[in-house]
DNA sequence: CGCGTTGCTGTAAACGTTTACCGTGTTTCG
DNA sequence: CGAAACACGGTAAACGTTTACAGCAACGCG
């Protein structure tokens, strides 16, 4: 674990200088003759390049940075499957930011790019801050942003469509029948929790549905939230037939909720929950779920970086994921169905 | 996005040495005067210190590398939530490598440690084979490997413990009364597949248990052959009464295979899965899991690379994280269990 | 008043590469 | 046969820091 062998070492052994050394193992042209001792004299020492010299030499450190808010979400993680592949492919090594959905940590990311310790970001920010803005404005390397932001900001940008999925769960289960359909969303001073409640009540109206704000919850995005959250829309609204759930732990809570409360799903109630995360297929009865395109956002957001370092300054590129509903037995037709259950 | 600000161009703008602008910067004593002079430069020009070059004169990058065969697997994710965390708090940044289940590219991985791009390195190999070792005996940074390791190895090792992790799921399941416990495991020819197996014969022998072959079934670690390998055994033994699954995966087929087979879940046979993931707790019924501490071991790694680049030399150490056996419903008591169902 | 401290600052070397530039020896061609 | 072209290879500078060392002014003390 002593002090590696460097070039020097090499042109020592090798009797030549380090700038043939260099030559060398760069495939630039040399005399066989050279090129043999050198690539001797490497081989027996052991050498391997020093990765850190050469990219303050080049300005290239070959790293990209992928930062979000929680390592453990499953978005976040499809997102990064994808990503890392298309990285690895183009030579490029990943470094991994949790920034635990604090805005300074985000900020914190944005400025230490000045560090030049990665080539590119691929961020996902919970909220675009005008510090935010700030930061991308004279940000120091390549960023792709995941979610959205405003127009004219100089970042390529990559976002979903929730709007559309709303929409296209609550098409589903009006297609099914189903006209009492509950909301049960996340927080509103969120982003996604914000647009998910407005598309929503935009979806019935398209359906010719009434909006009922009785027939709305507000809980978390988290099971046990959710399914509190179910449970007083239930006793609220003890008719509805259909749940529309803002995440998959919230859909999870929900069917909690209903199978104690011996609801069957889908017969009585049906539920579509949101992300399409492992969950969905994992629980039962399965759930139908709305993808974002979780693994989509992810490669898109690696490729537009990928261009953009590899063709430096172009025009900042936005492009739009479209939704697709994953339907499962939550929703499934008559027969498909879970029957009363009596759940520890 | 041009050429930053160096130190060199707050020396000049601050009408002082580069060394002075470097002392001020890392809080070695200067005079009052020098310090505002340069602090004022460095705040005007927007000055942010420059990683690589820091690197290449200090020898240290503070990353480290997190070397595993696949992001998408929940067992690795959950050591990553830990090994994320710690590193961060400790200042080192987190560079993730996917190995995609190719032991080259895990030999590559530790032979780029000597491109110096990282101070250490926590790797979960698939196994352990003989190249492996050479590299691991001539790593130019220190490694943490989590799995096993032979004796005398010159670095940190973490384990689990899963043949006590078997043992506690058949004592569990035998508790209850089970006495036809079959075993469904992945390929023989993977470190935790032979572990597994070799565990569940000799736990039956400290039951006093028959080992009977007709009840071992072989397939994969995933889902769908799981559950094929669960359809296997059920009609070859129509009679069991339990399940010890190799990972959670397979539990969730058998689920799958014994709903469809109108086999109830506990009260006919129970089933117990290991690696307790998140879709254990997701699945219905909720699924029993023999933890084996993916995210106590993640922590451990963690420490242990942080305290071996703390303080340099030192000899290997062994850390073994015990499991835990998580019990849900679906080796619940009476009562706590689903009854038949018609899945679609 | 001279000398050893003390406190700060500047010069320069070093980390390990890549690369512009120049010198040397060989070839080519008029 | 001499000049021009060429192919290689060496010297040295540069990337942006940190840091050993030396210089210098002010100061205390005998």
């Amino acid at each position: 674990m002593g002090q590696g062998p460097t070039i020097t070492t090499i042109a020592q052994r090798a009797g030549v200088s380090i700038a043939s050394v260099s030559r060398v193992l760069n495939g630039l042209p040399t005399r066989q003759e050279t090129e043999r001792k050198v690539l001797a004299a490497a081989e027996e020492l052991g050498y391997v390049r020093n990765a850190v010299a050469r990219s303050l030499k080049s300005r290239r450190t070959h790293q990209v940075a992928f930062a979000m808010a929680d390592v453990g979400n499953p978005a976040y993680l499809a997102m990064l499957r994808e990503i890392q592949p298309v990285l690895k492919a183009a030579g490029y090594r990943l470094v991994l930011h949790s920034t635990d959905a604090v805005v300074a940590d985000e900020i914190e990311v944005l400025h230490s790019l000045g560090e030049r310790y990665v080539d590119g970001l691929i961020m996902v920010p919970l909220r675009v801050t005008e510090a935010h803005l700030a930061m991308l404005a004279s940000a120091r390397a390549p960023v792709v942003i995941i979610g959205s932001v405003p127009e004219g900001t100089p970042v390529d940008n990559v976002r979903a469509d929730s709007r559309t999925g709303v929409r296209l769960a609550l098409d589903h289960l009006h297609a099914l029948g189903r006209r009492r359909i509950g909301l049960v969303n996340g927080p509103l001073d969120t982003v996604p929790g914000a647009a998910r409640g407005a598309a929503y009540r935009e979806a019935l109206g398209a359906l010719g549905l009434p909006y009922d704000e009785e027939l709305v919850e507000i809980g978390d995005f988290y099971r046990a939230e959710g399914g509190r959250a179910v449970a007083t829309l239930l006793d609220r609204v003890p008719d509805l037939d259909a749940l529309m759930c803002a995440n998959d732990l919230i859909a999870l809570g929900a069917l909690d909720v209903l199978r104690a409360a011996g609801r069957r799903v889908p017969r009585d109630v049906a539920v579509v929950g949101m992300d399409d995360t492992d969950l969905a297929a994992a629980s039962w009865p399965s759930l139908s779920s709305v993808s974002l395109g979780s693994a989509e956002r992810g490669r898109a957001a690696a490729e537009l970086l990928l261009d953009r370092l590899r063709h430096g300054e172009r025009e900042p590129r936005l492009v739009t994921v479209p939704p697709h509903l994953v339907v499962r037995a939550s929703t499934g037709r008559a027969g498909a169905e879970e029957p009363r259950g009596d759940a520890p």
